[in-house]
DNA sequence: ATTATCTATAGATCTATAGATAATGC
DNA sequence: ATTATCTATAGATCTATAGATAATGC
Protein backbone atom coordinates (compact mmCIF):
# COMPACT_ATOMS: atom_id res chain seq x y z
CA UNK A 1 0.00 0.00 0.00
CA UNK A 2 2.75 2.30 1.26
CA UNK A 3 4.78 2.17 -2.10
CA UNK A 4 1.81 1.60 -4.42
CA UNK A 5 0.45 5.16 -3.48
CA UNK A 6 3.39 6.65 -5.46
CA UNK A 7 3.56 4.02 -8.70
CA UNK A 8 1.33 6.51 -10.64
CA UNK A 9 3.71 9.57 -10.58
CA UNK A 10 6.41 7.08 -12.62
CA UNK A 11 4.39 6.35 -15.53
CA UNK A 12 4.46 9.09 -17.89
CA UNK A 13 7.85 11.09 -15.97
CA UNK A 14 10.52 8.41 -16.06
CA UNK A 15 12.27 10.05 -14.02
CA UNK A 16 11.32 9.93 -10.36
CA UNK A 17 11.60 6.45 -9.25
CA UNK A 18 9.25 4.38 -6.42
CA UNK A 19 10.92 4.88 -2.87
CA UNK A 20 12.69 8.22 -2.08
CA UNK A 21 16.45 8.73 -3.47
CA UNK A 22 19.65 10.84 -2.16
CA UNK A 23 21.04 13.05 -4.62
CA UNK A 24 24.22 11.13 -5.22
CA UNK A 25 21.82 8.40 -6.62
CA UNK A 26 19.66 10.42 -8.72
CA UNK A 27 23.08 11.67 -10.41
CA UNK A 28 24.26 8.09 -10.56
CA UNK A 29 20.93 6.68 -12.42
CA UNK A 30 21.34 9.66 -15.20
CA UNK A 31 24.63 8.93 -15.45
CA UNK A 32 24.02 5.18 -16.03
CA UNK A 33 21.36 5.70 -18.45
CA UNK A 34 23.58 8.03 -20.58
CA UNK A 35 26.29 5.13 -20.87
CA UNK A 36 23.18 2.08 -21.22
CA UNK A 37 22.07 4.31 -24.36
CA UNK A 38 26.45 4.17 -25.88
CA UNK A 39 26.15 0.03 -24.65
CA UNK A 40 23.10 -0.24 -26.52
CA UNK A 41 23.46 1.64 -29.52
CA UNK A 42 26.99 0.00 -30.15
CA UNK A 43 26.35 -3.67 -29.17
CA UNK A 44 22.13 -4.16 -29.23
CA UNK A 45 20.14 -4.91 -26.11
CA UNK A 46 21.67 -8.86 -26.40
CA UNK A 47 25.35 -7.77 -27.01
CA UNK A 48 25.46 -5.52 -24.27
CA UNK A 49 26.90 -6.07 -21.01
CA UNK A 50 25.75 -4.80 -17.51
CA UNK A 51 29.52 -5.45 -16.26
CA UNK A 52 30.70 -2.90 -18.71
CA UNK A 53 28.37 -0.61 -18.37
CA UNK A 54 28.80 -0.55 -14.72
CA UNK A 55 32.43 -0.28 -15.03
CA UNK A 56 32.49 2.76 -17.45
CA UNK A 57 29.60 4.12 -15.03
CA UNK A 58 32.54 3.96 -12.16
CA UNK A 59 30.62 1.09 -9.86
CA UNK A 60 30.69 -2.45 -9.36
CA UNK A 61 28.05 -4.45 -11.24
CA UNK A 62 25.57 -5.38 -8.83
CA UNK A 63 26.20 -1.34 -7.39
CA UNK A 64 23.94 -1.14 -11.06
CA UNK A 65 21.80 -3.44 -9.97
CA UNK A 66 20.54 -1.49 -6.88
CA UNK A 67 19.55 1.10 -9.60
CA UNK A 68 18.23 -0.84 -12.07
CA UNK A 69 16.94 -4.16 -11.30
CA UNK A 70 17.36 -5.87 -13.82
CA UNK A 71 18.89 -5.57 -17.58
CA UNK A 72 15.45 -5.00 -19.22
CA UNK A 73 14.72 -2.23 -16.48
CA UNK A 74 17.24 -0.47 -17.63
CA UNK A 75 16.74 -1.14 -21.33
CA UNK A 76 13.16 0.10 -20.42
CA UNK A 77 14.54 2.92 -18.82
CA UNK A 78 17.20 3.66 -21.54
CA UNK A 79 13.85 3.55 -24.57
CA UNK A 80 12.01 5.83 -22.39
CA UNK A 81 14.34 8.55 -21.93
CA UNK A 82 15.25 8.52 -25.84
CA UNK A 83 11.25 8.74 -26.50
CA UNK A 84 11.26 11.82 -24.55
CA UNK A 85 13.79 13.41 -26.65
CA UNK A 86 12.42 13.03 -29.56
CA UNK A 87 9.02 14.00 -28.77
CA UNK A 88 9.50 17.69 -28.01
CA UNK A 89 10.63 18.14 -31.70
CA UNK A 90 6.94 17.32 -33.12
CA UNK A 91 5.13 19.96 -30.77
CA UNK A 92 5.18 23.67 -31.39
CA UNK A 93 5.78 26.45 -28.53
CA UNK A 94 2.25 26.25 -26.84
CA UNK A 95 2.38 22.63 -26.91
CA UNK A 96 0.35 21.32 -29.90
CA UNK A 97 1.24 18.89 -32.02
CA UNK A 98 2.60 20.46 -35.47
CA UNK A 99 0.26 19.94 -38.30
CA UNK A 100 0.33 19.94 -42.07
CA UNK A 101 3.32 21.43 -43.91
CA UNK A 102 4.87 22.18 -40.34
CA UNK A 103 4.80 18.91 -39.30
CA UNK A 104 6.33 17.53 -42.31
CA UNK A 105 8.66 20.03 -42.36
CA UNK A 106 9.78 19.40 -38.74
CA UNK A 107 10.79 16.06 -40.62
CA UNK A 108 13.10 17.28 -42.30
CA UNK A 109 14.87 18.95 -40.06
CA UNK A 110 14.78 15.87 -37.50
CA UNK A 111 16.70 14.25 -40.47
CA UNK A 112 19.08 17.14 -40.93
CA UNK A 113 19.57 17.20 -37.23
CA UNK A 114 19.58 13.03 -36.89
CA UNK A 115 23.39 13.13 -39.22
CA UNK A 116 24.76 14.97 -36.63
CA UNK A 117 24.15 12.36 -33.73
CA UNK A 118 25.06 9.22 -35.23
CA UNK A 119 24.64 7.38 -32.45
CA UNK A 120 21.32 8.33 -31.22
CA UNK A 121 20.69 6.75 -34.71
CA UNK A 122 22.09 3.99 -34.18
CA UNK A 123 20.59 3.15 -30.85
CA UNK A 124 16.93 3.04 -32.58
CA UNK A 125 18.41 1.00 -35.67
CA UNK A 126 19.88 -2.09 -34.03
CA UNK A 127 17.09 -1.90 -31.15
CA UNK A 128 14.41 -1.62 -33.72
CA UNK A 129 15.51 -4.84 -35.80
CA UNK A 130 16.25 -6.33 -32.54
CA UNK A 131 13.23 -6.21 -31.90
CA UNK A 132 11.57 -7.77 -34.46
CA UNK A 133 11.69 -11.08 -32.67
CA UNK A 134 8.50 -11.51 -30.90
CA UNK A 135 10.03 -12.29 -27.60
CA UNK A 136 12.55 -9.42 -27.56
CA UNK A 137 12.00 -7.11 -24.65
CA UNK A 138 12.05 -4.17 -27.20
CA UNK A 139 9.10 -5.96 -29.18
CA UNK A 140 5.86 -4.05 -27.66
CA UNK A 141 8.16 -0.40 -27.89
CA UNK A 142 8.90 -0.83 -30.72
CA UNK A 143 5.40 -1.69 -32.52
CA UNK A 144 3.89 0.71 -30.25
CA UNK A 145 6.03 3.72 -31.66
CA UNK A 146 5.53 2.45 -34.73
CA UNK A 147 1.85 2.94 -34.50
CA UNK A 148 2.58 6.30 -32.56
CA UNK A 149 4.45 8.19 -35.26
CA UNK A 150 2.11 6.99 -38.29
CA UNK A 151 -0.75 7.87 -36.81
CA UNK A 152 1.02 11.41 -35.84
CA UNK A 153 2.21 11.94 -39.33
CA UNK A 154 -1.04 10.64 -40.54
CA UNK A 155 -3.12 12.99 -38.64
CA UNK A 156 -0.47 15.81 -39.88
CA UNK A 157 -1.68 15.24 -43.10
CA UNK A 158 -5.38 14.94 -42.47
CA UNK A 159 -5.12 18.42 -40.86
CA UNK A 160 -3.39 19.67 -43.94
CA UNK A 161 -6.24 18.34 -45.87
CA UNK A 162 -8.85 20.08 -43.59
CA UNK A 163 -6.91 23.33 -43.57
CA UNK A 164 -6.91 23.26 -47.35
CA UNK A 165 -3.34 22.85 -47.21
CA UNK A 166 -3.94 19.70 -49.17
CA UNK A 167 -5.10 17.88 -51.28
CA UNK A 168 -8.43 15.74 -50.57
CA UNK A 169 -6.85 12.96 -52.72
CA UNK A 170 -4.13 12.89 -50.05
CA UNK A 171 -3.60 9.05 -48.74
CA UNK A 172 -2.60 10.12 -45.09
CA UNK A 173 -1.96 6.61 -43.85
CA UNK A 174 0.24 5.50 -46.79
CA UNK A 175 2.00 9.11 -46.79
CA UNK A 176 2.72 8.39 -43.21
CA UNK A 177 4.08 4.80 -43.70
CA UNK A 178 6.15 5.88 -47.14
CA UNK A 179 7.49 8.41 -44.55
CA UNK A 180 8.56 6.35 -41.75
CA UNK A 181 10.17 4.12 -44.29
CA UNK A 182 12.02 6.31 -46.10
CA UNK A 183 13.95 7.46 -42.90
CA UNK A 184 14.57 4.51 -41.26
CA UNK A 185 15.56 2.69 -44.51
CA UNK A 186 18.21 6.08 -45.08
CA UNK A 187 19.51 5.59 -41.64
CA UNK A 188 20.54 2.21 -42.19
CA UNK A 189 22.08 2.67 -45.45
CA UNK A 190 23.95 5.78 -43.87
CA UNK A 191 25.23 4.23 -40.74
CA UNK A 192 26.65 1.82 -42.75
CA UNK A 193 28.34 3.97 -45.21
CA UNK A 194 28.08 7.52 -44.27
CA UNK A 195 29.62 8.38 -47.57
CA UNK A 196 28.01 6.78 -50.44
CA UNK A 197 24.37 8.21 -48.71
CA UNK A 198 23.56 11.67 -48.34
CA UNK A 199 20.38 10.92 -45.97
CA UNK A 200 19.33 14.27 -45.93
CA UNK A 201 18.96 15.44 -49.30
CA UNK A 202 17.49 12.28 -50.64
CA UNK A 203 14.78 13.04 -47.68
CA UNK A 204 14.27 16.65 -48.54
CA UNK A 205 13.85 15.29 -52.36
CA UNK A 206 11.40 12.70 -51.30
CA UNK A 207 9.58 15.06 -49.08
CA UNK A 208 9.67 18.23 -51.83
CA UNK A 209 8.06 15.53 -54.32
CA UNK A 210 5.32 14.41 -52.27
CA UNK A 211 4.12 17.63 -51.47
CA UNK A 212 4.06 19.11 -54.89
CA UNK A 213 2.11 15.96 -55.44
CA UNK A 214 -0.16 16.45 -52.58
CA UNK A 215 -0.61 20.16 -52.07
CA UNK A 216 -3.12 22.30 -53.76
CA UNK B 1 50.78 -24.99 -51.26
CA UNK B 2 48.42 -28.33 -50.83
CA UNK B 3 45.01 -26.26 -50.13
CA UNK B 4 46.12 -23.19 -51.51
CA UNK B 5 45.53 -24.45 -54.82
CA UNK B 6 42.19 -25.24 -54.22
CA UNK B 7 41.19 -22.24 -52.86
CA UNK B 8 39.99 -20.02 -55.51
CA UNK B 9 37.22 -22.80 -56.53
CA UNK B 10 35.72 -21.58 -52.95
CA UNK B 11 35.69 -18.06 -53.89
CA UNK B 12 32.17 -17.84 -55.49
CA UNK B 13 30.19 -21.19 -55.67
CA UNK B 14 29.98 -21.47 -51.50
CA UNK B 15 29.10 -24.75 -51.73
CA UNK B 16 32.52 -26.50 -52.38
CA UNK B 17 34.90 -26.76 -49.39
CA UNK B 18 38.97 -26.93 -49.22
CA UNK B 19 40.20 -30.23 -48.81
CA UNK B 20 37.62 -33.33 -49.67
CA UNK B 21 33.88 -34.29 -48.00
CA UNK B 22 31.80 -37.27 -48.01
CA UNK B 23 28.44 -37.57 -48.77
CA UNK B 24 27.38 -37.36 -45.38
CA UNK B 25 29.37 -34.32 -44.66
CA UNK B 26 28.01 -32.58 -47.36
CA UNK B 27 24.07 -33.29 -46.35
CA UNK B 28 24.63 -32.35 -42.65
CA UNK B 29 26.57 -28.50 -43.54
CA UNK B 30 23.43 -28.14 -45.72
CA UNK B 31 21.15 -28.88 -43.18
CA UNK B 32 23.56 -26.92 -40.39
CA UNK B 33 23.24 -24.00 -43.28
CA UNK B 34 19.47 -23.91 -43.19
CA UNK B 35 19.48 -24.29 -39.64
CA UNK B 36 21.61 -21.17 -38.83
CA UNK B 37 20.19 -19.09 -41.15
CA UNK B 38 16.63 -19.73 -38.89
CA UNK B 39 18.59 -19.11 -35.93
CA UNK B 40 20.55 -15.86 -36.64
CA UNK B 41 17.17 -14.78 -38.16
CA UNK B 42 15.60 -14.98 -34.95
CA UNK B 43 18.26 -14.20 -32.61
CA UNK B 44 21.05 -12.06 -34.52
CA UNK B 45 24.78 -12.94 -34.79
CA UNK B 46 25.16 -12.60 -31.17
CA UNK B 47 22.06 -13.59 -29.90
CA UNK B 48 22.64 -17.09 -31.66
CA UNK B 49 24.05 -20.17 -29.86
CA UNK B 50 25.90 -22.81 -31.82
CA UNK B 51 24.94 -25.53 -28.98
CA UNK B 52 21.24 -25.06 -30.32
CA UNK B 53 21.98 -24.94 -33.85
CA UNK B 54 24.23 -27.87 -33.34
CA UNK B 55 21.16 -29.57 -31.14
CA UNK B 56 18.71 -28.87 -33.77
CA UNK B 57 20.88 -30.45 -36.40
CA UNK B 58 21.26 -33.68 -34.25
CA UNK B 59 25.10 -33.35 -33.62
CA UNK B 60 26.79 -32.57 -30.49
CA UNK B 61 28.53 -28.86 -30.94
CA UNK B 62 31.91 -29.66 -31.50
CA UNK B 63 30.59 -31.79 -34.51
CA UNK B 64 29.64 -28.64 -35.94
CA UNK B 65 32.67 -26.76 -35.77
CA UNK B 66 33.77 -29.22 -37.44
CA UNK B 67 32.21 -27.96 -40.32
CA UNK B 68 32.20 -24.65 -39.80
CA UNK B 69 35.68 -23.97 -37.91
CA UNK B 70 33.87 -20.52 -35.87
CA UNK B 71 31.10 -19.03 -35.70
CA UNK B 72 32.10 -16.43 -37.98
CA UNK B 73 32.49 -18.87 -40.88
CA UNK B 74 29.52 -19.87 -40.16
CA UNK B 75 27.77 -16.68 -40.68
CA UNK B 76 29.93 -15.91 -43.49
CA UNK B 77 28.82 -19.51 -45.25
CA UNK B 78 24.83 -18.41 -44.11
CA UNK B 79 25.34 -14.77 -45.71
CA UNK B 80 27.03 -16.42 -48.96
CA UNK B 81 23.63 -18.61 -49.07
CA UNK B 82 21.26 -15.96 -48.27
CA UNK B 83 22.90 -13.88 -51.51
CA UNK B 84 22.58 -16.45 -53.96
CA UNK B 85 19.04 -16.89 -53.35
CA UNK B 86 18.32 -13.56 -54.16
CA UNK B 87 20.72 -12.63 -57.15
CA UNK B 88 19.04 -15.08 -59.68
CA UNK B 89 15.71 -12.77 -59.28
CA UNK B 90 17.84 -10.03 -61.09
CA UNK B 91 18.62 -12.14 -64.49
CA UNK B 92 16.88 -12.83 -66.94
CA UNK B 93 17.04 -16.30 -68.59
CA UNK B 94 19.83 -15.57 -70.78
CA UNK B 95 21.70 -14.53 -67.93
CA UNK B 96 21.64 -10.90 -68.56
CA UNK B 97 20.90 -8.08 -65.66
CA UNK B 98 17.19 -6.82 -65.93
CA UNK B 99 16.94 -3.47 -67.38
CA UNK B 100 14.92 -0.40 -67.09
CA UNK B 101 11.28 -0.95 -65.98
CA UNK B 102 11.61 -4.57 -65.90
CA UNK B 103 14.34 -4.38 -63.61
CA UNK B 104 11.71 -1.85 -61.15
CA UNK B 105 9.02 -4.64 -61.80
CA UNK B 106 11.12 -7.75 -60.52
CA UNK B 107 11.64 -5.35 -57.38
CA UNK B 108 7.86 -5.14 -56.93
CA UNK B 109 8.00 -9.08 -57.34
CA UNK B 110 10.63 -9.17 -55.07
CA UNK B 111 8.62 -7.28 -52.49
CA UNK B 112 5.26 -9.65 -53.18
CA UNK B 113 7.62 -12.61 -52.85
CA UNK B 114 9.27 -11.08 -49.67
CA UNK B 115 5.70 -11.23 -48.12
CA UNK B 116 5.62 -14.92 -48.28
CA UNK B 117 9.37 -15.55 -46.46
CA UNK B 118 9.17 -13.61 -43.31
CA UNK B 119 12.32 -15.72 -41.91
CA UNK B 120 14.42 -14.87 -44.73
CA UNK B 121 13.73 -10.82 -44.41
CA UNK B 122 13.95 -11.29 -41.08
CA UNK B 123 17.00 -12.46 -41.11
CA UNK B 124 18.36 -9.97 -43.55
CA UNK B 125 16.65 -6.99 -41.40
CA UNK B 126 18.06 -8.50 -38.43
CA UNK B 127 21.84 -8.93 -39.50
CA UNK B 128 21.90 -5.54 -41.66
CA UNK B 129 21.03 -3.74 -38.56
CA UNK B 130 23.27 -5.40 -36.21
CA UNK B 131 25.96 -5.23 -38.20
CA UNK B 132 25.67 -1.26 -38.74
CA UNK B 133 28.51 -1.50 -35.83
CA UNK B 134 32.01 -1.43 -37.27
CA UNK B 135 33.83 -3.96 -35.51
CA UNK B 136 31.17 -6.67 -36.58
CA UNK B 137 31.82 -9.64 -38.65
CA UNK B 138 28.95 -8.81 -40.55
CA UNK B 139 29.70 -4.97 -41.35
CA UNK B 140 31.77 -5.10 -44.54
CA UNK B 141 28.74 -7.78 -46.14
CA UNK B 142 26.24 -5.66 -45.33
CA UNK B 143 28.26 -2.12 -46.76
CA UNK B 144 28.98 -3.96 -49.93
CA UNK B 145 25.79 -5.83 -50.47
CA UNK B 146 24.41 -2.15 -50.10
CA UNK B 147 26.48 -0.85 -52.49
CA UNK B 148 26.02 -3.75 -54.91
CA UNK B 149 22.49 -3.22 -54.67
CA UNK B 150 22.15 0.49 -55.83
CA UNK B 151 24.64 0.06 -58.74
CA UNK B 152 22.64 -2.63 -59.89
CA UNK B 153 19.68 -0.41 -60.11
CA UNK B 154 21.06 3.21 -60.81
CA UNK B 155 22.23 1.31 -63.94
CA UNK B 156 18.99 -0.35 -64.29
CA UNK B 157 17.87 3.12 -64.22
CA UNK B 158 20.32 4.58 -66.75
CA UNK B 159 20.16 1.96 -69.26
CA UNK B 160 16.13 2.53 -69.22
CA UNK B 161 17.22 6.60 -70.30
CA UNK B 162 19.58 5.01 -72.95
CA UNK B 163 17.01 2.78 -74.39
CA UNK B 164 14.39 5.91 -74.08
CA UNK B 165 12.40 4.47 -71.58
CA UNK B 166 13.13 7.05 -69.48
CA UNK B 167 13.80 10.57 -69.09
CA UNK B 168 17.28 12.17 -69.34
CA UNK B 169 16.62 13.64 -66.58
CA UNK B 170 15.86 10.56 -64.29
CA UNK B 171 18.80 11.06 -61.05
CA UNK B 172 19.75 7.30 -61.28
CA UNK B 173 22.09 7.43 -58.12
CA UNK B 174 18.86 8.86 -55.88
CA UNK B 175 16.52 6.40 -57.04
CA UNK B 176 18.62 3.88 -56.48
CA UNK B 177 19.03 4.77 -52.41
CA UNK B 178 15.21 5.92 -52.30
CA UNK B 179 14.08 2.19 -53.46
CA UNK B 180 16.37 0.40 -51.28
CA UNK B 181 15.59 2.75 -48.22
CA UNK B 182 11.31 2.13 -48.79
CA UNK B 183 12.06 -1.48 -49.42
CA UNK B 184 14.29 -1.99 -45.98
CA UNK B 185 12.21 0.31 -43.72
CA UNK B 186 8.73 -1.26 -45.12
CA UNK B 187 10.36 -4.61 -44.05
CA UNK B 188 10.60 -3.25 -40.90
CA UNK B 189 8.05 -1.94 -40.56
CA UNK B 190 6.20 -4.86 -41.64
CA UNK B 191 8.04 -7.89 -39.29
CA UNK B 192 6.97 -5.70 -36.30
CA UNK B 193 3.44 -5.39 -36.55
CA UNK B 194 1.78 -7.21 -40.23
CA UNK B 195 -1.48 -6.16 -40.03
CA UNK B 196 -0.71 -2.58 -40.07
CA UNK B 197 1.33 -2.44 -43.31
CA UNK B 198 0.86 -3.84 -46.62
CA UNK B 199 4.54 -3.69 -47.36
CA UNK B 200 3.73 -4.92 -51.15
CA UNK B 201 0.74 -2.38 -51.94
CA UNK B 202 2.90 0.99 -50.74
CA UNK B 203 5.95 -0.64 -52.27
CA UNK B 204 3.61 -0.97 -55.68
CA UNK B 205 2.10 2.67 -55.08
CA UNK B 206 5.90 4.19 -54.76
CA UNK B 207 7.14 2.47 -57.78
CA UNK B 208 3.84 3.50 -60.03
CA UNK B 209 4.52 7.08 -59.05
CA UNK B 210 7.83 6.96 -59.71
CA UNK B 211 7.59 5.77 -63.16
CA UNK B 212 5.19 8.01 -63.60
CA UNK B 213 7.47 10.79 -63.23
CA UNK B 214 10.61 9.42 -65.29
CA UNK B 215 8.58 7.48 -67.55
CA UNK B 216 9.06 9.71 -71.23
C1' DA C 1 15.83 4.43 8.80
C1' DT C 2 16.78 4.45 4.15
C1' DT C 3 19.74 4.49 0.33
C1' DA C 4 24.06 3.49 -1.92
C1' DT C 5 27.66 0.73 -2.35
C1' DC C 6 30.81 -3.28 -2.08
C1' DT C 7 32.69 -8.30 -2.11
C1' DA C 8 31.70 -12.97 -2.88
C1' DT C 9 29.46 -16.21 -5.36
C1' DA C 10 25.86 -19.28 -7.55
C1' DG C 11 24.46 -21.08 -11.64
C1' DA C 12 24.05 -20.64 -16.63
C1' DT C 13 25.78 -19.84 -20.55
C1' DC C 14 29.16 -19.67 -24.53
C1' DT C 15 33.12 -20.62 -28.01
C1' DA C 16 36.84 -23.30 -28.98
C1' DT C 17 40.44 -26.99 -28.38
C1' DA C 18 42.40 -31.72 -27.33
C1' DG C 19 42.27 -36.20 -28.14
C1' DA C 20 39.86 -40.53 -29.00
C1' DT C 21 36.92 -43.63 -31.99
C1' DA C 22 34.05 -44.90 -35.89
C1' DA C 23 32.69 -44.55 -40.74
C1' DT C 24 33.84 -43.57 -45.63
C1' DG C 25 35.66 -44.23 -49.99
C1' DC C 26 40.13 -43.84 -53.14
C1' DA D 1 44.32 -42.05 -45.14
C1' DT D 2 40.81 -38.88 -44.59
C1' DT D 3 36.57 -37.33 -42.82
C1' DA D 4 32.98 -37.28 -39.37
C1' DT D 5 31.81 -37.63 -34.97
C1' DC D 6 31.98 -37.86 -29.88
C1' DT D 7 33.21 -36.79 -24.76
C1' DA D 8 35.59 -33.91 -21.70
C1' DT D 9 37.01 -29.63 -20.53
C1' DA D 10 39.40 -25.00 -20.37
C1' DG D 11 38.60 -20.40 -19.85
C1' DA D 12 35.56 -16.46 -20.43
C1' DT D 13 31.71 -14.57 -20.06
C1' DC D 14 27.03 -13.16 -18.12
C1' DT D 15 22.92 -11.92 -14.90
C1' DA D 16 21.30 -11.94 -10.51
C1' DT D 17 21.22 -12.72 -5.37
C1' DA D 18 22.95 -12.68 -0.43
C1' DG D 19 24.70 -10.26 2.99
C1' DA D 20 27.77 -6.72 4.94
C1' DT D 21 29.25 -1.77 5.51
C1' DA D 22 29.24 3.19 4.72
C1' DA D 23 26.93 7.53 3.57
C1' DT D 24 22.73 10.42 3.49
C1' DG D 25 19.21 13.28 5.11
C1' DC D 26 14.31 13.51 7.52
Amino acid sequence: MTRGDQSKASAGAGRSRRGGSYAVGRARRTRILHIAMEEFAENGYRGASLARIAERAELSQPGLLHHFHTKEELLAATLDLRDEMDSARFHSEDGTLLTGTAALNALADLVDHNQRVPGLVQLFTVLSAESVTADHPAHTWARNRYRRIRVVLAEAVRDGVTRGEFRKEADAETIAIELVALMDGLQQQWLVDPEAVDMAAVFRGFLRETLAQISV
